[in-house]
Parts: C-alpha cells; sequence; structure tokens
RNA sequence: GCGGCCUUGGUGUAGAGGUAACACAGCAGAUUGUGGUUCUGCCUUCAGGGGUUCGAUUCCCCUAGGCCGCCCCA
C-alpha cells in the first residue's frame, strides 16, 4: 500500500461510525437539557491565541501545536483545544458580556503533536463546553453535574470525578512560592524531571509518578490549606452543593492541570479501564482567562471530554451489536429487460420513501438472491419472464419464505 | 522528546535460514427461476529499504507504523 494515514490519525470505519452518532447525540441532548447552546468555530486560529491561553510555557505550546505560516506568512495553528477559541468567538460576536450569562458549548476535532499511544492522538476528539459569566459555586457544581449526567446517560461506569482547587490570582502565586521553598530544601533528591519542573512549572511536581518524589510531594502543605480565604469558602461550597447532589467526588490536593488559565475549581473524570490515558474528561474554572484575551473581567468554567476514549469504553460495553440500517425490499432480476424493469421500480420505492437496493454487478439471479439475503432486506422483489409477461412482480418474504404475486 | 516490545493475505493467526500454512470474510459454482446449512474452486500476504549469506520472510542495521511505559493530556 502505497499512501497510509498520517501518525496519530484514525480513519473511523462505518460499523464505528453508529457509536460515534450515538454518544454525539447524548452529547447534544444533555448539554442542551442544560441550556447549553452549540457553537462551531474554525479548526485553526492565530497562533498567539493558544500561546497566551494556555500558557508560554506549558508542553502544549513548546511542543505539541501543530503550526504553519500561510501564504502571507502568518502564523496560524491548528487548535489544540477549544477553549480559546470559544473565548475569543464569543468575544468577537458579543456573545458573552460581564452582565449576561453565556452557555456553549462543541464538538469536534482537536490537533497535538504527542508521542501516539492507546487513547492518545494527533487527531482526537473532544465534546465540551464553557459557562461565562458566574462566580457562583453552584455554577461549578451545574457543570460537574453535566458531564456526570453525560457519562451516566451512556450507560459508562466505574468513572470517578477528581476534585480539587487550585487558587486564584492572589493565591496561587504564594502557594507556588511556599512550594518551591519547600522544595528547594530537597532539590538534589528529586528526579531529574522534578528538578526542571521545580524551575519551570512547580505544580507539577505534585503530581510526580517517582516513588522518590512522592515521599516528598506528602510532605508538602496542600494547596486546599494555603488557599486565600475567598477561595477557599468557593472550594468547601462547591464540594457542599456536590455532596447535596449526591455526586461522589475524590477530594485531590494533587490535581493539577496542564493548562495555566486554571483557578479555582479543577476537576476530571478518570476510567480504571483505560491504562495510562485515563481521563475521559478534563476541566476547570478559568476566572482570568476572558480578560487575558482582551476582553471584559468575565469569570467561566468549562470542561472537555476525550471522545475517543468513551468510544473505547463504550464499546467494550456494547460489543458485536447488529450495526445494519434495515432493508426493507431487494429487486432480483431474471434477465436485462427485467433489470430495465426493477430500475424503474427503484425509483419508485424510493420515491414512496422506502429503502430499496438492486445488484448492479449483472449478477447471476442465485447470486443476486444471496445478495438479498446478505443485505438484511425485509422482502425480495422477484422479475423474470413470467412476472414480466404478467406486468407483475414476485414479493417474497425472506423471513418466512412465503411468496406472493402483486401487479406493477 | 526518551526507553522497551512488536509488524505474515481484507481480518485473526501458524511457521521456519532454502522462498509460505490455517480459519473467517470476499468472489464463483454444485444442471435449466429462488437466499440463509453443506461441499468445491478462486482470490490476496511475509511494512519499506539496505546488509550478512550460495540463498532471508526468518539474522543484523536503518526508516515507517503500532502497542506499552515515561512525559503530558482528552
Amino acid at each position: 500500500m502505497k499512501y497510509q494515514l498520517p501518525r496519530g490519525t484514525k480513519d473511523i470505519l462505518p460499523g464505528e461510525v453508529k457509536i460515534w452518532q450515538k454518544i454525539e447525540d447524548v452529547c447534544r441532548k444533555i448539554f442542551e437539557k442544560y441550556g447549553f447552546a452549540e457553537i462551531r468555530t474554525p479548526v485553526f486560529e492565530q497562533t498567539e491565541l493558544f500561546a497566551r491561553s494556555i500558557g508560554t510555557t506549558t508542553d502544549i505550546v513548546t511542543k505539541e501545536m501543530y503550526t504553519f505560516l500561510d501564504k502571507k506568512g502568518r502564523s496560524l495553528t491548528l487548535r489544540p483545544e477549544e477553549t480559546a477559541p470559544v473565548v475569543r468567538a464569543g468575544l468577537q460576536n458579543n456573545l458573552i458580556s460581564p452582565d449576561s450569562i453565556a452557555k456553549l458549548y462543541y464538538l469536534g476535532p482537536m490537533f497535538r503533536y504527542e508521542r501516539p499511544q492507546a487513547g492518545r492522538q494527533r487527531q482526537f476528539n473532544q465534546a465540551g463546553l464553557e459557562f461565562f459569566g458566574s462566580l457562583d459555586p453552584k455554577v461549578d457544581v451545574e457543570v460537574i453535574t453535566v458531564a456526570v449526567e453525560l457519562f451516566n446517560a451512556l450507560g459508562l461506569e466505574g468513572l470517578e470525578v477528581d476534585l480539587n482547587s487550585v487558587g486564584c490570582k492572589q493565591c496561587q502565586p504564594k502557594y507556588i512560592e511556599a512550594l518551591k521553598q519547600t522544595l528547594n530544601k530537597q532539590a538534589k533528591e528529586l528526579c531529574e524531571d522534578c528538578k526542571e519542573r521545580l524551575k519551570m512549572n512547580p505544580l507539577r511536581v505534585l503530581d510526580c509518578k517517582n516513588k522518590g518524589c512522592q515521599k516528598f510531594i506528602t510532605k508538602v502543605p496542600s494547596a486546599t490549606e494555603t488557599l486565600c480565604p475567598e477561595c477557599k469558602v468557593h472550594f468547601e461550597q462547591v464540594c457542599k452543593y456536590l455532596k447535596a447532589r449526591g455526586i461522589t467526588y475524590n477530594s485531590k490536593v494533587r490535581l493539577v492541570r496542564g493548562l495555566d488559565y486554571y483557578t479555582r475549581t479543577v476537576f476530571e473524570v478518570v476510567s480504571k479501564k483505560l491504562g495510562a490515558q485515563n481521563a475521559v474528561c478534563g476541566g476547570g474554572r478559568y476566572d482570568n482567562l476572558v480578560k487575558d484575551l482582551g476582553g471584559p473581567g468575565i469569570p467561566a468554567i468549562g470542561f472537555a471530554v476525550g471522545m475517543e476514549r468513551i468510544v473505547e469504553l463504550i464499546k467494550d460495553q456494547v460489543a458485536g451489536q447488529d450495526l445494519k440500517p434495515a432493508l426493507e425490499y431487494f429487486i432480483v432480476c431474471m434477465n436485462a429487460e427485467a433489470r430495465e424493469v426493477a430500475f424503474g421500480l427503484l425509483t419508485k420505492f424510493r420515491a414512496e420513501g422506502k429503502t430499496a437496493e438492486m445488484d448492479f454487478q449483472n449478477k447471476s439471479f442465485k447470486a443476486q438472491m444471496k445478495a438479498a439475503d446478505k443485505s438484511g432486506a425485509k422482502f425480495a422483489v422477484i422479475i423474470g419472464e413470467e412476472e414480466l409477461r404478467q406486468k407483475a412482480v414476485t414479493v417474497k418474504d425472506m423471513k418466512s419464505g412465503d411468496q406472493t404475486k402483486a401487479a406493477l
């Protein structure tokens, strides 16, 4: 085979598309039930939009973006995530403003230049939503509820919600400073990666899997302990409302996320069935992003769901269901003249809103019957010399084998 | 970006330094106008390139791709 698909991409074949359509339908239904409206933005944006929003030192921006120059020399980037484009589109089209609430959702492909493995591709699909215009912790809970309800509606089991607060502009820098000070004392004993993280992004040290590092991490003060009073109250309220709604979660003081714009509430939904890439949903609050992107100060919170990872989980649960669309009639012909009649009949069936097929490969009568059987058609419509003479067709019920004549 | 494992027809697998096998799928047929069972036949393969060798698909190297872990994330 001369051509193969680019690394880290996948063809989604007809059988699997059925699963995708089902998931997409459920997403739309649940998101709209909660009052979110769909928005569609371009798959590429000005590079600067992502650099600004995601953070210039993050992995996504430093090494994972598909960036290219167009013919006028403008730097463009295939979207690695959808929050920044939604904010951009919201601002540009006046959908979001300080005085009102805006609730938007999206579905579509994202692109990151990463090393592929199970659950991680270079082009992958996300469904997500963004809630603009409120600082109320009830909104955090609303958003998390949508995610939980979505997974319930999809019939997924064994998922867990991990929750944390990373503070705000006031307390987060203080926490990072405290973290640095504590860890610097043991810097020599940390792994190589963590030494680097300590300089670039100290929060990341918290979720290092190295056992040596974990020893120190457990002794480090957690983010929730050092939150400013406002953030602390916010987090407590989120926890309170989650409990009130009966949503169980793990308070994970070490949960940090890879995008710089998060403030206060961050959360993930993880599955134990997926291996290393186990997050099926990730999100959080980003109260400064709209302003950072040149808009007014508008708080917001959102999440994104990894569609491929959901598909993997669903495939496990609904292995091998009949995915063929039901066909009503398959026309079987004895000779060339019959084929002429059949072609007209095909048109007639379609005009009546019925599904029908016939053979276009000049197959033998027997082979056509086989094709009719394989197609799953309810009825075979047989046209032979006798039928032509009588200006009729024989209709055979493929299940019972009963045959009846019908006038054309 | 780093490390490990892997790559045989459309799919799933077997095999061995001497040039490939099985199953399923697909296609055709088993007398003249009837499918789903059975039987027969056909089709298609050693990821690509280089090296060692009389000879490699089997050994070595490179490339590509996949998987797993790290990193990161959906």
